[in-house]
DNA sequence: CCGATCGTTGAATCGTGATTCAATGCCGAT
DNA sequence: ATCGGCATTGAATCACGATTCAACGATCGG
């Protein structure tokens, strides 16, 4: 056998996936084509129909690796928090996002906003639904305890999906330009303020 | 000369801009092609060139009067309002954009969130940081009379800007599928009601 | 060493729309 | 009636990326 594992124990499949998970998280789902992403796996642009079916479906895996990744890390981290406790939930919610998306690049604004194609638009609409989902949940807890005011709960996840992806990623973000990389915290702690008054909840901790 | 007026008064250009508004009206950017309009504007394709430079030209022009159009109705409504009074602004700002969201069909989806090729998404930024920069004006003005607690404004603005247009056109709004005309003040009332909380106001007119 | 097999290559082809431009039609002026 | 010039046509061309596939070459059993 020649090299390292070229072709040995990772699998090609695998490899493709890797290397369009690079080119996603480097420059976002724009510059994931085929020539791009077999370039980077070291093969040539034909071998990614012997071991996929088209551009689209490798990047349609990434998508749904990448988001599932980040969904699961947000989805642990408010299981960590007592069911009892909507607030503190919401907060490791949105501290947990945040935080992975602030550091993680391009990645977030291209799960969350970058204009791709229809394969993966429908891969994006489950990922938002399932912060959606779990935001939703945490909202009806809230209520049911007396902690939120009384909202209609969809709506409300909805709004904060948008809200959370607007100030993470939007024209006027701090992703969309260079940011301190201090200002990481002050801008989760903001957001985090915001997501609290919106759902009503009652303590919010201030800081001077 | 010949017909109505078909190639008399109005011009061969805003005929163009005519039919392909029409179009972004009817089913969004994506079905803007030269094809499409031409047709629609009762013209062979070539001639488009003739009176744009570009289909990119044509669209962009499309959104900027469109966008502008929308940006202008909530500017008015909202300096209907006196400055003092910050939510009634807030409020303003918001039952005028969604009740024309969720009258304009897909215009609302294809100027907020239709992905879209790079000469249209500048002119989004434009569009969305319009709306951002009326909010954090009205937020500003809040914190100042003490009606809204302290916060960043502009995050704040950003937020509600991602809140209203994720609630109006996510997959989980009432716009991605068919909705009860009947359900639209209600659906206004909660955005409502959310974006009151989301920055603070104290004040807010509850409903049995 | 020979041929079968299978992974691999990358140039040719396809698909989809935008764009160009030679040809045509239409008009008033002469 | 003929001419010059402007408006218009729409088929040909271009652009650009995805996709295909005939050819190549490494490996292995005999």
């Amino acid at each position: 056998m020649g090299g390292t594992d070229a072709a040995g124990a990772t699998g090609r499949r695998q490899e493709l996936i890797d290397a369009a998970t690079g080119i996603v998280r480097d420059a976002g789902f724009g510059a994931a084509s085929v020539k791009a992403v077999t370039a980077r796996a070291g093969m040539s642009a034909g071998l990614l129909y012997t071991y996929a079916g088209s551009i689209d479906d490798v990047l349609a895996e990434v998508f749904r690796r990448c988001a599932g990744a980040e969904l699961a890390a947000v989805d642990q981290a408010v299981l960590a928090v007592p069911a009892a406790d909507a607030t503190a939930r919401l907060v490791a919610l949105i501290e947990t996002f945040a935080d992975r998306a602030l550091r993680g690049g391009r990645l977030a604004w291209a799960l969350l906003v970058e204009p791709v194609g229809r394969a993966i638009d429908e891969e994006r609409l489950t990922y938002r639904r399932g912060y959606a989902d779990i935001l939703a949940e945490i909202v009806e807890r809230g209520m049911q305890d007396g902690r939120f005011p009384r909202q209609d709960a969809r709506l409300t996840a909805a709004g904060l999906v948008g809200a959370i992806g607007e100030a993470l990623t939007g024209p006027l973000s701090p992703l969309a330009s260079e940011y301190d990389e201090a200002d990481a915290d002050a801008i989760i702690r903001a957001i985090t303020q915001l997501c609290l008054r919106a759902v009503g909840a009652e303590r919010i901790e201030e800081e001077p």
